[in-house]
Order: C-alpha cells, then sequence, then structure tokens
DNA sequence: TATTATTTTTAGACAAAACTAAAAATTTGT
DNA sequence: ACAAATTTTTAGTTTTGTCTAAAAATAATA
C-alpha cells in the first residue's frame, strides 16, 4: 500500500469536494458550468483548475467531456467529506452548536492538516458513524457504513419509518425542522398523502402533522415493519 | 464598545502574530530585519506587507524606523493567541496530544474564523487559564492572567518554587524535559549552582538532577518561600 | 443540413504575496 | 566627519487563482 502525499492547496481540496458532491447528480461526467456553480466561480476559472487537478492525476478530463475524479482524487475528496463531518459531529455534540450552524465552521475546519489531529479526533468522539445530518462519516480507509435509508415522499399511507437524515442540510430547512420537532430518531408513521399536492399528514410524538412535498422530498426514513 | 472586523488574509494574521511576540524583545519597535527572519522570508517582502497593514491601521510604521502594533493590530494578535493557546490546551487535554506535538497543529486552527466557536470551545475547555506550556491563554476581552514567575537560572542556592512554564517551546527542549521528568506543577528546590558553567543541581521527586545553563533558561518557575 | 444557441476553452489581465537585484537611507568605524 | 558596512526600500518579476472578452467546439433547431 503505497500512500503518495500531495500538497493540495485549499482551493484544489474544494474543487474535489465540489466535483464529488455532483457525481452523485452527473455520474457519466460534471460539466464545466455545472462545476461553476456549485464553486460560485466562472467557467473560464474552472477550466484552468481542472487542467491543474488532471495534471496532477487527480481527474480524468478530456477537453468538452467533463470531469470525473481519479481514484486518488477520489480518495483525497472522502478524506475532506471525512474531516468535515466529524468536526460537525464535533461541534455538535461537544461544543453544543445547533444542526444548523455548524456547516460554514467544518467548511475552514475540513482543511486543517494532519492525520494524527484527525485520528486522535475520531478516537475522542468514539467512532461515530453518522454527522448531525444524518450523513455517513467514512472511516480512516474511506469506507462507508451504509445505511438503508429512503425519501419520505416516496413512501405510502400506512408505511412507518424513522427519521434517519436529511437532503438538504440549510440553515432554514433545519430551522423548520427544529421548529416542527423533527429530529434524527424520531418515528414518523404516514397518515395520508395528498394526491393533489403530495403534502402529507403524518404522526409523530402521538401527535398529528402536515407537511409539503418540497418539506418531505427532503426528509430520509428508514422503513420500519409495521404489522 | 465599537467592534470593527477586518478580513484579515493568513499572511496578514501571521504577520501581526510575529510582530506582537518581537515587540516583547524589540520594545521601541520590531526592525524590518527581524521580522523577515521571524517569518523566514525576504526583508523587501516584509516592507510590501508593513505597508499593508499600515494602511489598514493594524500597525504603526514610519519608513526605516521599524513597526509596533497600533491598539487595533494588538487586540487583533491577541486574539490570534488567544485561538492558538486554547486550541493547544484542547489538543493536550482532549485530544490526549503530548505538549511538543501540538504546535503546528494549532498554528493552522488559529486561523479558523468564528467568534462563536472559540467561545463554546473556551467554555467546553472550563475556560483554562494557561497552555500545556505555562503560556497564559487571554480571557475574550484580551486579558491576560498574569501569573508570577521567574527563570530558573536566576534561582539562588536554597530556593525553592513549582515550574509554570517554559519559555522553549521546541519539541527537542519539551522532550529533553519528559526524559527527566519536569512537568508543569513539579515543586524544585535548587541545591547547588555550578559558578564556572551555570548548571545547576535540582531537587525534584525526592532524587537529584543537574541541568545546563541553556535548559535553566528556558525554565520558569513560581517561587515558593521556604523556611 | 445549415444555422443558431449554448457550452467550453483560450488569451490576456489583475491582485496577493512572495522573490531578486539594485538604489537609498542609516549606522558604524576610523 | 567621511567612507564603509549594514539595513531598508524601491522596482520589476513570478506564481496562484481569479476575471473578462473573444474564439472554438458542441448541441439544438428549423
Amino acid at each position: 500500500m503505497c500512500v503518495i502525499k500531495f500538497e493540495m492547496t485549499l482551493s484544489e481540496e474544494n474543487y474535489l469536494k465540489s466535483i464529488y458532491h455532483l457525481e452523485k447528480k452527473y455520474p457519466r461526467g460534471v460539466s464545466t458550468n455545472a462545476l461553476a456553480e456549485e464553486m460560485e466561480t466562472k467557467a473560464s476559472s474552472v477550466t484552468d483548475m481542472i487542467k491543474k487537478l488532471s495534471e496532477k492525476g487527480l481527474v480524468n478530463y478530456k477537453k468538452y467531456q467533463g470531469v470525473k475524479l481519479s481514484e486518488k482524487g477520489n480518495s483525497i475528496a472522502v478524506q475532506i467529506i471525512r474531516k468535515h463531518r466529524l468536526w460537525e459531529h464535533f461541534l455538535v455534540e461537544k461544543l453544543d452548536f445547533n444542526w444548523d450552524e455548524v456547516h460554514d465552521i467544518a467548511e475552514q475546519l475540513e482543511h486543517i492538516k494532519s492525520d494524527e489531529l484527525i485520528a486522535k479526533l475520531d478516537k475522542f468522539l468514539d467512532y461515530p458513524k453518522r454527522d448531525p445530518h444524518g450523513d455517513p462519516i467514512p472511516d480512516a480507509n474511506g469506507n462507508f457504513a451504509n445505511l438503508e435509508k429512503k425519501i419520505l415522499a416516496e413512501f405510502d399511507e400506512g408505511e412507518q419509518g424513522i427519521c434517519v437524515g436529511v437532503k438538504d442540510s440549510s440553515a432554514a430547512f433545519l430551522q423548520y425542522l427544529d421548529r416542527n420537532k423533527i429530529k434524527l430518531g424520531k418515528s414518523i408513521s404516514i397518515l395520508e398523502k395528498e394526491q393533489f399536492d403530495g403534502s402529507m399528514i403524518l404522526k409523530m410524538n402521538n401527535k398529528e402533522l402536515t407537511i409539503s412535498k418540497v418539506a418531505a422530498n427532503n426528509i430520509y426514513l428508514k422503513p420500519v415493519e409495521v404489522e
């Protein structure tokens, strides 16, 4: 196992991370424009950076055909995501931040360079498997513990599940969830599904709650069998 | 109380920190060359940066006459030092790092931008007064808890004290202290002082220990009256 | 298929922070 | 005090990552 360490700049790391996330949406290659939008920069800047990453062997790139992460690039991106999610867990569990406040700080902390630091932080947090939004934290080898989950909007009437994650992690959405007392771990039953607009009437904490289709499309449940 | 927030670059923050530390040694103004050496850069680069900091009102500067921090510059420098020392404390007390391993990591962490983060970290650590090397941690207002301390080399035979800090925080020196079981909080008596080379014979843990003048010049004791 | 429209890349410029080399100011030594 | 040595500043480049404007390639449409 031969691990080569690169000197990565902040900007390079952010590009790899964005490509990683966009590959979920565009598995056949991430376009220059999509990346420019994600990075809040111009397409020409993206082209320049992609060339640089390509020369370093971190992405596979052919002109006009979008980028994909190479194996090396992927594993670097996964390590950055690991750091981001570990720090988010730390901020919420140890420093008492709310789950809607941690993203920007973790965005900075994820670039701190020290393998020893991350190993010790992981141990201190007792090897958490998920961050405060329910996203899996890859282990030191880059392996994700995959957990079964389905978007709430895809559940049918009478089904039931446990809230295990959110798709949208914006502060606005997280605060909406807080106001409605929706948290990870909560048991939710689907009472009714409105055909007209896709809104749902749920039972949670023995109370009824109506949510829009937009909201239901951003909540993950783990299905629970109900007899 | 009107607090103005600046956009500070990493480099600007490091210059302020270095000027702060050098002002201890050069209270009438820090020379361009001294700063260049501290920052491991060239004098011409220093001149450029000083001009920039001067335009921002963070240092007082007249050509050929060295720099001093302005009040604003000083308070920013103190906040960076606060962050550095809080993170060092965290790394040693919570993540189980040794005191010779934390400097480089804290050097990165000190630039994370979030007042809320530092306030919560401070609380989590239970408002520590000193970092792992015995240096005082300024509070949120920039006030240092000043503790009485004297360099070991300046003690006389028969005197006694408690180790409260080190002047040199290099890994090499800290490891030397570890090998000789010298830690913060240890009680030390001066048995003999060799006139010839300034070396000292100490009693600590009921055992005798000889240290060189160089070492004795880098250890701080709080004097203890002995009847 | 020919012609638009869109996307992507190239070319050239800029700001930040560093550098080298040379000029200017200050300090030192006789 | 004046020449020599040192320190500091200026002037002109370089690198990284961005930008604008224009050219080239690809995609969409009549």
